[in-house]
DNA sequence: CGCCAATTTGAGTCCCATCAATATTTGTGG
DNA sequence: CCACAAATATTGATGGGACTCAAATTGGCG
């Protein structure tokens, strides 16, 4: 019996998070070796690497459960070779700030190295399947394979540069722009994972979308619902469904809110009078 | 007469930009050994930093100058040595965000590295003293060095805390305690910097201070006239004050109180009152 | 089935952006 | 050194977009 639902689980995750086909099992638990883990990273592997005879332990998180906090000794990185989790920053009155939302070949803890202890926590969103590397492991190979030195400043600075664009869409974009970036970001890298970029489920709630974009859950539910109206998307709760993704990327700070309204009134009018077949997208860019 | 304007400018900014008192002229440029770098970026120099023969040498820049490009090929990092600059990050349609106000210490043109151009535009906002670091100067030390690298993992991880911080501040805070912060963290760095953390001038127009804070130059103008008012601070155009820097550095918006965390807070009043020793693992399977 | 979390939707409010006018400073050339 | 233009800063009036508070609905799970 047990083994059955063991199995059913499998399955139901079959779809969305693929495991790493040559990983290996010793001792109840999951390896994966170093070409594995530079694939998994989409970094090149060292030409060397297949000789090497490092392995990393994966360790498995259930949903909700942590798999670093604040202020925690820092001593290991973690990859995600399966799940969906978030990072928050906890701030001196306990408010949570979720920072981002690490799926299938992210990188997590690289906050930890300056201080020597993470400066943010992650939080499994998902059931998660996790390969430690181990900070100092991960030095020793930098040393012997250069690529990979050079790799990780690359990651690093990837993420430096990721959170740029974060501040800049922070600052500068209205809530709707915002929401519309994040689901076709979102779309993206589920494209990139190999899934549909424009059908998926949000794995976080409302409220964790708004601590991500500085929104409220109240915001982030009524633009949702806006989009839908628009015919931009389709949401229902968690399913979500891109319908002009061009569109989506490209929605800007909405300059007067009256013209939108006008703009909205007269395709109202026009399908009213059956002078255009339904409300799409397209037809919002090109009126607007 | 042009002697004496001269003087008198480099007589206004002595105070403030102080020249590495062992940096060097040779054929009318001034050159930097590789102690001279560890100490102006406050990082441990190699034991054997002394015996090094490479030497990085120093540009000049004048105020409105750029320093690089966004998109432009990336090569070499820059420290600055002294002056004070901006950092923009230029979207699509060409708006301005500030990213952050580099001075002395301060290492530039990190987000080069991912793509190998840069991803941001470095402009000084006065007559600056650059350090050039080519990037590949830089790894083939990083190679010798081994203190090196590990610095320079260091430094990444800690712009990446920085800007995680910056995200926090931009999506939680009120324009009062954006500015205020703003104040107090201008101050430290000037502390750290050997000068006065509670009188200085500001280098940037307030555009360009809203623009870093997710703020309209005119509610900059406000909130300082504001907080004026309120007997914090005194500003007087670009001189500013600090009179209470504890109540700046307190001075928030208080946000809902819906938005925070259980179990962790429990335990970190557990570990304040002494009566956990430090968080762990196991207490962490016991809470979840 | 009942409970609780998550979501949706509405109504009212307020903070900050926007538009606008003025004042002050900086820069430049005569 | 002064005059003029351009940039910067201050202050006011107004409106709107997002937050807050509140209630109802849905969905998940024991």
């Amino acid at each position: 019996m047990s083994n059955i639902s063991t199995l059913s689980q499998s399955t139901r995750f079959a779809d969305i998070s693929t495991m790493s086909d040559s990983a290996w099992r010793q001792q109840g638990s999951l390896w994966s070796n170093l070409r594995q883990v530079c694939d998994l990273l989409a970094i090149p592997a060292p030409a060397t690497a297949d000789q090497e005879d490092t392995v990393f332990q994966h360790v498995r998180f259930k949903a909700g459960q942590r798999i670093h906090r604040i202020g925690q000794a820092f001593d290991t990185l973690y990859i995600v070779n399966s799940g969906f989790l978030k990072t928050v920053h906890i701030d001196e009155y306990g408010n949570e700030q979720v920072l981002s939302f690490p799926m299938k070949g992210d990188l997590l803890g690289i906050d930890g190295i300056h201080k020597q202890h993470y400066a943010s926590e992650a939080i499994a969103l998902s059931d998660c399947d996790m390969i430690l590397v181990p900070y100092k492991t991960f030095t020793a190979l930098g040393r012997v394979h250069v690529e990979l030195e050079q790799a990780m400043f690359n990651v690093m600075s990837r993420e430096i540069v990721r959170e740029q664009m974060m501040i800049s869409m922070l600052s500068a974009l209205s809530a709707e722009a915002k929401v519309a970036r994040f689901l076709t970001n979102l779309g993206e890298r589920f494209n990139q994972m190999g899934y549909s970029g424009r059908s998926f489920n949000l794995r976080m709630t409302r409220q964790e979308i708004g601590s991500y974009l500085g929104l409220t859950l109240e915001t982030v539910s009524r633009t949702l619902s806006a989009l839908n109206e628009l015919g931009l998307i389709s949401v229902e709760q968690r399913e979500i469904n891109l319908i002009d993704p061009v569109a989506l990327k490209t929605l800007r700070r909405l300059p007067p809110a009256k013209a939108r309204i006008k703009v909205s009134e007269k395709v109202t009018a026009l399908v009213n009078k059956n002078l255009l077949p339904q409300w799409n997208g397209e037809l919002a860019a090109a009126l607007n």
